[in-house]
RNA sequence: GCCGCGGUGGUGGAACUGGUAGACGCACUGGACUCAAAAUCCAGCGCCCGCAAGGGCAUGAGAGUUCGAGUCUCUCCCGCGGCACCA
């Protein structure tokens, strides 16, 4: 008689799968591949956290079980190294972020190791080793040397604390998403990346690709595109124009306004014209104060000031109308200038109530009946009490276009005032530069003389004169080791204090000339590492063309929602770029995209180390072993939900293991296999596999609880049911069943089992209990045979004393049968 | 405000295309074993009436479609997630 002892076993087979390489994914096997994929961690001081374990367990069930399925996996891990917790632990204690990064991947692969997942571990990446930081970097050298990246002075959101530019992506809500600090608009020289170039291509593979869809509504959404029109109104007295963008060009007869965002340069140029300069002058400047917090809490009320002296006319119906600058409009979007209509739009109407501009109505809501007076007058009528009506329609007051269907005016109205149809969208260029230590540096060089003389590169719109790309044969360039690691109060990254590693040569001219300085984002190193796991020691590619082709794309990821807008966008645009340069095979680099919900402490809150309420994985596999902490997971909840961690419900799987495991004193050879055994042995295998394959891990578990309670209760168990059983637990709990494999005499390890397949014929139950429904309330059940004719089945029904009882005699006024559920009858 | 998801026992959650609501756990109650406890095992467990047989009521609220609604339709309430002056 053996006991469950969790802690003598666990260590044994992760040993043993390790020295058998039993998930090392082959390059040379000839069976099917299949790649999956878990957002590699950010190896913190921390340590692992509960939440970790559940999308990894989740795709190592779904590993192993392919496995079994006859599939070469690859399930590789890495660490996505570079960043700020990392860096601000170096500044606090003075150890260099290298030494940090070191300690902390030693700790979460022991962490990761215990938990058993079967991690290809001998691909293991590292953002932060210079053998792959060099492959990065070469990266952003190709998007460099096509006129992707580029260098531009603009706002950026700069966090305070950190002393850091974000990216548009990474301020949430108006705060800095790291520290959650103010953040306020700094201009800086940055370096950028052309992501909008591919908004289109981001936006048309999410066609060919199986995301969960929220994701795919959120890409959509960031990216933003919409079509209109951009239609010029000429400004009174003057050769200037104000060109604006509208998606609704077929209300253009009822804008009795315009408006420019402070920014607008117009402004500046119309100084003469412009009668209140003063007051005007005096608006935009505040405007400009305003951080995008302030910006958006103040949105309750707009405000603005018309430029006096100012009049622009509406192509349309060349009437003059007013100019207005107002911060409600946003110069970075569209052209920064508005045609108001504020008849047809919300914000224009709140902004003319306000001021006291004119409304006009040009569509009316389409007729649903024909009533005199038509009843879409009357509801037009009592919208124009409170709201504008932002619907669309049939046009009105607009001349010839009177009556025409909104979508034709549309076209019509742009085509003539000399206007042009136009795609806009909401997604910016990505802020790459970070004047930060701890992240890859950019390699490239400043040369004073090449910039005289134009010999920047310049590729398409972009010109980086002066700029000067480092030669490949020089990658990877290295992060220096520095003394202090805080940023320099200039807001200059601590690279800029190495004078030693900053004046270098020019790799073009071999003039005196200045390396970059700023770093590149966290992002970076977690944009291609998934095409560094299928070749991860190659040193002279990022990856073998041939290796890509076999494992590429991804067949399924999964990963958090917090990453669907930022991660999952800039991989994919540079994935799309490799593949335009003919780097990679594939465009989309990932088939099919799932997404884990949260685990929350108990009482719903989110864990955090302040908060105390952090648990640690280390903790339950000490107590009761890493196949009872995975098969809890998966058990907790549905696993695209936010669960709470229980750690009562903890120990009832512990038992159902236990039970598993003392099951094993009673298996037998020679017990015959009853047939409803069989029947649920064969359900077992239909149900869990289909379980795994969506997802389903709670119900899953649930299932072989239910076939592991039927063999407990034997006194004699078939071995091959009970053998059956084990390998359909052997993904979520694989140290308990392989270690119960070899005690029933097997010599090689359950992960190299056959997935089991099961028998239709044999799912099949004999007899089921019938209901018996009158009048819709259940009155009657009784057990009948699987295969009766619902002639026969009518006869016994009718006979039945409580169905006679409520008939009377009668017959029923309708009598159907649901086959193998129920019968419904109406008395 | 807009978009998406959800609301089921004491509790976490099950329920395929409309067909026995509450699978599987946890907690709880009673019993067995024990000197005792823990562990384990057996039984019970939505609410109300009833000794029972049985009956009535129940999936956020209200209506509707249907022989039949947790599931479909409409209105409303609440919670969570995302976006938020994007013209």
């Amino acid at each position: 008689m053996s006991i469950y002892d969790h802690k003598k076993i666990e260590k044994k087979w992760q040993k043993y799968w390790e020295e058998h390489e039993l998930f090392r994914a082959r390059d040379d096997s000839p069976k099917p591949k299949l790649y999956t994929l878990i957002e590699f961690p950010y190896p913190s001081g921390e340590g692992l956290h509960v939440g970790h374990p559940r999308p990894y367990t989740a795709m190592d069930i779904i590993s192993r079980k392919k496995r079994m399925d006859g599939y070469n996996v690859l399930y590789p891990i890495g660490w996505d190294a570079f960043g700020l917790p990392t860096e601000n632990y170096a500044i606090k204690t003075g150890q260099p972020p290298a030494q940090v990064t070191k300690k902390n991947i030693a700790n979460f692969t022991r962490q990761i190791k215990s938990l058993g997942i079967s991690f290809d571990w001998s691909r293991a990446v590292n953002t932060t080793d210079p053998a792959y930081y060099k492959w990065t970097q070469w990266i952003f050298l190709q998007l460099f040397k096509h006129g992707l990246a580029y260098k531009s002075k603009i706002a950026i959101n700069w966090c305070i604390n950190c002393k850091i530019g974000l990216a548009n992506e990474e301020v949430v809500g108006g705060v800095c998403e790291r520290c959650g600090g103010p953040v306020e608009k700094r201009l800086k020289d940055q370096w950028m990346l052309a992501i909008t170039k591919y908004a289109d291509k981001l936006l048309e593979g999410l066609q060919e690709v199986d995301y969960v869809p929220q994701a795919r509504t959120q890409q959509e959404n960031w990216i933003g595109r919409s079509e209109g029109a951009e239609i010029d109104f000429k400004i009174q007295g003057s050769d200037r124009k104000i060109r604006v963008f509208t998606t609704r060009p077929d209300t253009l007869f009822g804008a009795t306004y315009m408006v420019l965002a402070p920014e607008h340069e117009l402004v500046g140029q119309l100084k003469e014209s412009i009668l209140n300069l003063k007051e005007v002058e005096k608006y935009i400047a505040s405007a400009k104060r305003k951080s995008d917090l302030e910006r958006t809490e103040l949105q309750k009320e707009k405000t603005g000031v018309e430029l006096c002296g100012v009049r622009a006319v509406n192509p349309a119906n060349n009437e003059e109308i007013p100019v207005w600058v107002a911060d409600y409009v946003l110069g970075g979007y569209g052209t920064g200038a508005i045609m108001a209509v504020p008849a047809h739009d919300e914000r224009d109407w709140e902004f003319a109530k306000k001021y006291n501009l004119p409304v006009r109505y040009v569509v009316r809501p389409v007729s649903v009946d024909s009533t005199n007076p038509p009843r879409e007058e009357k509801q037009l009528d009592h919208l124009k009490k409170f709201s504008a009506f932002a619907g669309v329609g049939i046009l009105m007051n607009s001349g010839s276009f009177n009556d025409l269907d909104f979508e034709t005016a549309k076209w019509k109205i742009t085509e003539e005032v000399g206007g042009h149809k136009k795609i806009m969208y909401k997604l910016r260029d990505w802020v790459f530069s970070r004047q930060r230590y701890w992240g890859e540096p950019i390699p490239l060089v400043f040369c004073e003389a090449c910039a005289k003389s134009h010999k920047g590169e310049s590729v398409g719109e972009q010109t980086n004169h002066g700029w000067i790309p480092l030669p490949e044969s020089e990658l990877p360039l290295k992060l220096p080791a520095v003394k202090k690691y805080e940023p320099t109060d200039t807001g200059e990254s601590p690279l800029s204090t190495m004078s030693k590693w900053v004046n270098t040569k020019c790799p073009r001219c071999g003039g005196a000339a200045r390396r970059e300085t700023d770093t590149m984002p966290n992002w970076a190193g977690s944009s291609w590492y998934f095409l560094r796991y299928i070749d991860p020691h190659n040193e002279k590619e990022f990856a073998s063309m041939e290796a890509l082709k076999k494992w590429m794309p991804v067949d399924w990821y999964n990963g958090g929602m917090e990453h669907t807008v930022l991660h999952l966008l800039y991989s994919r645009f540079w994935n799309q770029f490799l593949f335009d340069i003919g780097a990679v095979p594939v465009r989309e680099p990932y088939k099919k995209r799932t997404s884990h919900g949260m685990i929350l402490a108990k009482g719903g809150e989110k864990m955090s180390k302040s908060k105390g309420n952090v648990v640690n994985p280390d903790d339950i596999v000490k107590q009761y072993g890493a196949d009872t902490l995975r098969a809890y997971i998966m058990f907790m909840g549905p696993f695209d939900q936010a669960v709470e961690w229980d750690p009562q419900s903890l120990v009832g799987v512990h038992r159902f293991l236990e039970r598993v495991w003392t099951t094993s004193e009673r298996v037998s050879n020679d017990a015959s296999c009853p047939k409803n055994i069989i029947r649920q042995e064969h359900q077992s295998i239909k149900k869990v596999g289909e379980e795994i394959e969506a997802m389903r891990f709670n119900t899953a578990v649930a299932h072989l609880m239910t076939f592991s309670n039927t063999l407990y209760k034997l006194e004699k168990v078939p071995r091959a049911a009970y053998e059956t059983l084990l390998v359909l637990l052997s993904p979520f709990a694989p140290h308990a069943c392989e270690e119960l494999w070899a005690l029933l005499g097997h010599t090689s390890s359950i992960t190299e089992e056959k997935w089991p397949e099961f028998d239709s014929a044999l799912l099949e139950e004999e007899t089921f209990e019938l209901v018996i429904q009158i009048n819709g309330k259940i009155r009657d059940k009784y057990i009948v045979s699987s295969g009766i004719t619902e002639e026969a089945l009518r006869a016994e029904v009718l006979k039945r004393l409580k169905v006679e009882a409520i008939l009377n005699g009668a017959e029923p006024r309708q009598f159907r049968y649901i086959p193998g559920k129920l019968v419904s009858i109406v008395a």
